[in-house]
DNA sequence: TTGTACGCGTTATCAA
DNA sequence: TTGATAACGCGTACAA
């Protein structure tokens, strides 16, 4: 690798005989600095390809411009339509991101929020609320602007994007109960360590109660979230007895899972059991019978999180909640109990 | 905000009474000092919670640990699996990954890569190789190792992780005209900026031309990377006569677009035509009947690309050029023409 | 409106 | 094995 030297903003006051705080204004604060001067400044930095040297702008600056985002997954879309608004609406104030995945596995996660903060991260995008007091205590110390999306809380230190869980999958199940079904399973994600699959469980037992059935005995298994793990919880589910008329899911990504398994069985959707997703992601539409469930607003979650942030780095505003509407999608995996 | 001012490299010293030169030392090359200076220097980073000052470490060491990589879209699996693997091969070297998506735009992407060398990215991982030569010769002026994935070229002065589009493609025509299909149609991709559409183009067209069949006039329909898009190309596509008896696409997406598409205009896949993927993202596994596509090695192109960026900057190899094998999945959405 | 001068926290060179 | 010291390139009071 031959050692290349690049213009520094130096080289651009010498070639334009100013000195290098002039430059610098024109770049950052150009309403300071004569127009004339201004124009010739820009010129030789044009002519130069000066860009500025990020590491001497964040040293200087105390601001890397750059925002860390952390995901329990990026391999299917459930997040990843959320990342991409995210990063577009950074994209649009010149900020950048940086992300990772943490498989849904909280210490990788407190490891990867350890290492974007020491990467100078601006700011994070967390999912979920569900964490271990200690990673708190580490952001609180730091005094960096957190978001938290998919969920919502109380406010303070830290921001909220994001919508109710439990009053999402109540209103399906509420839909369900009004169709006639009497016998839930919940085929859940890992509750341990994730607040929005505990809540999600939560908002059908609630419903279940407040109809007067049966809700502490609802089938409940947990399984990851993917197809195969989540077919062969569905596949216990269905060995119960007496069997279920409805299979709730914690996301679309088990509701698919399930939904094939159901196939591979012989097991008609819905005539013999109906199954619900969450998150309305494209694989809900193109499943055969469409799955119904509950819409999430993925994008505007991206994009007001990416506004919060840049906002409370900027000091416009401190920590705020904001909470977005879910509703449910009915599409065919959904009917009457015996179709 | 209040002013927090974390510990510094100094302030370790002075509390262990050696110099920076040790502390830094101790951190970066731990093995160039003796080991009980090194446990007294840790202890204190440890209970002083230091953590080395981002802006400052690459304004001295002249490189952020920092990889980017600009894929088309986040939102489906394509590049998702590939990338999920770029950023765990980097964070197993303790690297950490910067992404935008150019939404297959060159303009944006060409924004977006002078963005990431800006922000000091040691190197870059781009899909594919159809780009301006102004941002080649921009890269090339800055001396940054890229790796170009999912397509194939000649080295020199870039790295390549893919394989070869045309022999994927060309190897599922080959299996359709074995199964007697004549009469092809290609939904493809825009190919204008993009080389991996072309070539899956080009593939088919040799291979017709190889079994002497009609290629001058094979049907090609271009659409955007999207259900509906695909779906309105299908069914163009079909309205023509004689309708081709199978239709190639461009990507799974596409292909589940037509899918799909055709579902609603009561076409029956396979019986009235077969429809053909490219990827095999989980998508061609979960629709009805399951499509039948090219396997592509997702996963091995991103940890491969990531490995070679960090042997490259690392001074250990120059630019390479890796070939990975695809081949044929075959599901339902292929079948003899006439069922 | 522009310039001077210093500080930011590290790494790297060289000497001890 | 350790320490002094010089960069590294930019932002920003403060002064002119």
């Amino acid at each position: 690798m031959t050692d290349r030297v690049l213009p520094t903003l130096e080289d651009v006051a010498l070639k334009v005989d100013v000195s290098t705080s002039t430059v610098s204004r024109c770049l950052n604060e150009p309403w300071r600095v004569a127009e004339a001067t201004r124009n010739r400044v820009l010129t030789a930095v044009a002519e130069l390809g000066y860009s500025p040297n990020f590491g001497a702008q964040v040293l200087a600056a105390k601001r890397t411009n750059t925002f860390g985002a952390i995901v329990p997954t990026m391999s299917n879309a459930i997040f990843a339509r959320g990342l991409q608004a995210f990063q577009d609406e950074l994209m649009r104030n010149s900020a950048t991101m940086l992300v990772s995945s943490s498989s849904y596995d909280a210490q990788i996660e407190e490891h990867q929020i350890r290492t974007l903060v020491a990467r100078g991260a601006d700011g994070l995008l967390l999912i979920g609320k569900r964490r271990s007091k200690s990673i708190y205590k580490f952001l609180e110390g730091r005094g960096i602007p957190v978001v938290m999306a998919w969920t919502i809380g109380k406010a303070h230190p830290w921001s909220y994007v994001g919508f109710d869980n439990a009053a999402g999958s109540a209103s399906l199940a509420a839909r369900a109960v009004e169709l006639g079904h009497r016998r839930f399973a919940f085929l859940s994600g890992e509750r341990a360590m994730n607040d929005r699959a505990s809540d999600r469980v939560r908002g059908v037992v609630r419903v279940l109660r407040q109809n007067d059935l049966e809700h502490s005995g609802m089938c409940i298994i947990e399984s990851a979230y993917t197809f195969d793990a989540a077919g062969d919880a569905f596949q216990r589910i269905m060995e119960s007895s007496p069997r279920p008329t409805i299979v709730m899911c914690g996301n679309d990504v088990q509701a698919v899972g399930a939904l094939k398994r159901a196939q591979a069985l012989g097991i008609c959707v819905p005539e013999e059991v109906s199954i619900t997703g969450f998150d309305d992601v494209e694989l809900a539409t193109v499943v055969e019978p469409g799955l119904t469930t509950v819409h999430v607003p993925h994008r505007e979650m991206g994009r007001r999180a990416a506004e919060l942030l840049l906002a409370q780095v900027a000091g416009e505003c401190g920590p705020k909640r904001i909470k977005l509407q879910t509703h449910v999608v009915e599409r065919q995996s959904l009917a009457p109990p015996g179709g």
